[in-house]
DNA sequence: CCGTCCTATGTAAGCGCTTCCACTGTCCGG
DNA sequence: CCGGACAGTGGAAGCGCTTACATAGGACGG
């Protein structure tokens, strides 16, 4: 019980180098980085002894001598769907760059997410955190902690970086779209947890108010294909179905595609129907799908350079960036003069 | 320049927690791992204390001292399409039961990959790897010096276990069943980087062969979307266009039934496109597209628990996995009796 | 009542590395 | 020639934690 099997076997360490090498550690270490002078033979017989053993420094003693990890942790709900992975991709690129590794954890269907994240915070030098994954009181703690921290797509927090994408005038840009289409009546799908679905709906109900036409309260859908199906079908069933269904994101929209063409509903001559996000399904499907492209990796690439910046000191006040949205307008909002042509 | 910049301002220490509860840290460690026996009212204080403080243990002294990371490396090419995604989800949760955090890294567009398995390796238990993601050779010189190595869809590798969908006898089913659709004559797009695609045509064309059907060489083409439009134009533009294009993945089929319908070519009616991976927009396009899902998720989980009893060397032998797949049927292959009904 | 076991706790030796400091020569400018 | 600057190197003190080992009281059977 008390054999070996408490460790992998790691590999050689700096005392073997240091020995085979004719030197002290020290000598070593300042070789191995290239801090302070070494003479070039010493340097020589130092660079043959770490390639002979194949030397690589123990990252548990770097960190613990540095008092740092060269890691960033990131938290997410989920990577179904290409939204979060394509953040995760632009973040996981810069942090590569800066020379920290990325450490990935996913709230989705876990149970003890303040457990987890706190594990998360004790491994890595900064957290990038997505919107509604992680209750407020733990981040704010964090913050508080002095854990340097990056919101993505959330309520703003004190003491934290905030990245998001612009969702009001993109959603104002949307409605007005349809509008021009002839759209009149409108409904919302897609209740929003979250900030960022609620200033699309601002963005959206600003416009109908503007034209006095009638705006109901966004109804409440699961973020899925499946989520989006069930309300469509139910929605466009019924008598007074909508001119045009706005969804909340891509998936929803793609639920709705379904339920209309299950319905015999042709889409957009009978209801029109929009997304957000932009995922690659949104472009294939048939109609294809109007909606709001996110710059998805460009988020993840600022938070990463921000968390770098607030990581390295380089600022201290929290600081909010917002990122332009583009309209993409397909075939499922209405037939378009160019296409008639 | 030497001042306090080089650290992250750390939480508080074991002495502290220790201190304050006016114990030994010997004791704190034992109250907090559960190891070892500790009077009641010792906890108590102990907890105490911790609580007060937001103590959490720093993870490389934990590492240093107890000789692991708690933590499994992932290598993959990229996170765009759900395939790489939802294997790294089925291997997260996984590992994240098991106590060990996931580092992630992504070989798309970088220079320096060896460098940077390297570091990986360097800072985990134990690797996932992607195969065509690392060289041979390191993946050997990594497994030759004792690092726990899974490869995912990969080249088998002494040493190393393997985890892989099932390819041959799949690609047979779908060949069989297009045949039985009538195609005759086939192309296969996307020239195989990998043994896994290898597999499939190999699947592929003995169907053919036992026919005595022809079949050509897999025409080569990028895993993209646009890669399989460009393939997709010039192949369906010109004479002799094939009965039935069989893609290497989704991307791929998705590119050309762009290109079809671009082309005025009606699918399946004109031509039959196949892909493979079922990814969601697979389901969403129309005609939707016939594939072959991969348990992809549960190629993840398997490969997180292969991991770990290698690194609790439970076993020390390699093991591979074969995971079966499915047929997904869907009408971009041939209209089916039930449709016509 | 004493030797023996446990329980409960402290002591201290690392884990592998970075880096401050001290020390030894060398090389120059004065 | 001499003092000083500096290149080149080793010694050793941590970084925060785990854990073998030592120690100190009881409890308990004989």
């Amino acid at each position: 019980m008390t054999q070996d099997s408490r460790r992998t076997d790691h590999g050689p360490t700096i005392y073997e180098v240091a020995e085979r090498a004719g030197v002290s550690i020290a000598t070593v270490s300042r070789t191995l980085r290239g801090t302070g002078p070494v003479a070039p033979e010493t340097r020589r017989r130092v660079l043959e002894a770490a390639e002979a053993l194949r030397f690589t420094p123990s990252r548990a003693g770097v960190s613990l001598a540095e008092g740092r990890h060269a890691a960033t942790g990131i938290v997410f709900p989920d990577l179904s769907g290409p939204y979060y992975a394509e953040v995760l991709m632009g973040c996981e690129e810069v942090a590569s760059e800066l020379g920290r590794s990325m450490i990935v954890l996913s709230t989705r269907g876990r149970s003890e997410v303040p457990r987890l994240v706190r594990d998360l915070a004790g491994r890595v030098d900064g957290l990038v955190v997505f919107g509604g994954t992680v209750p407020d009181d733990l981040l704010a703690e964090l913050a508080g902690g002095g854990h340097p921290l990056v919101l993505i797509a959330s309520a703003p927090l004190p003491g934290a970086d905030l990245v998001a994408a612009e969702n009001h005038d993109s959603a104002v840009r949307l409605a007005e779209h349809l509008v021009g289409h002839g759209h009149r009546t409108f409904t919302l799908l897609g209740a929003g947890d979250g900030s960022d679905i609620a200033q699309r709906w601002r963005g959206v109900t600003g416009v109908l108010e503007r034209l006095g036409l009638p705006a109901g309260a966004p109804v409440p859908c699961a973020f899925t294909v499946e989520g989006g199906y069930a309300a469509g079908r139910e929605l466009l069933a019924r008598t007074g179905r909508p001119d045009a269904v706005v969804c909340a994101d891509d998936q929803i929209a793609l639920g709705v595609l379904l339920a209309a063409e299950e319905l015999g509903l042709s889409v957009p001559a009978d209801v029109a129907v929009t997304g957000w996000d932009d995922i690659m399904a949104a472009r294939h499907a048939r109609p294809a799908l109007t909606t709001v492209r996110q710059p998805m990796r460009e988020l993840g690439a600022r938070a990463a350079r921000a968390l770098d910046e607030l990581i390295g000191g380089e600022r201290t006040g929290s600081r909010h960036q917002t990122l332009p949205t583009e309209l993409v307008v397909r075939a499922s909002c209405g037939t378009h003069p160019l296409e008639e042509a």
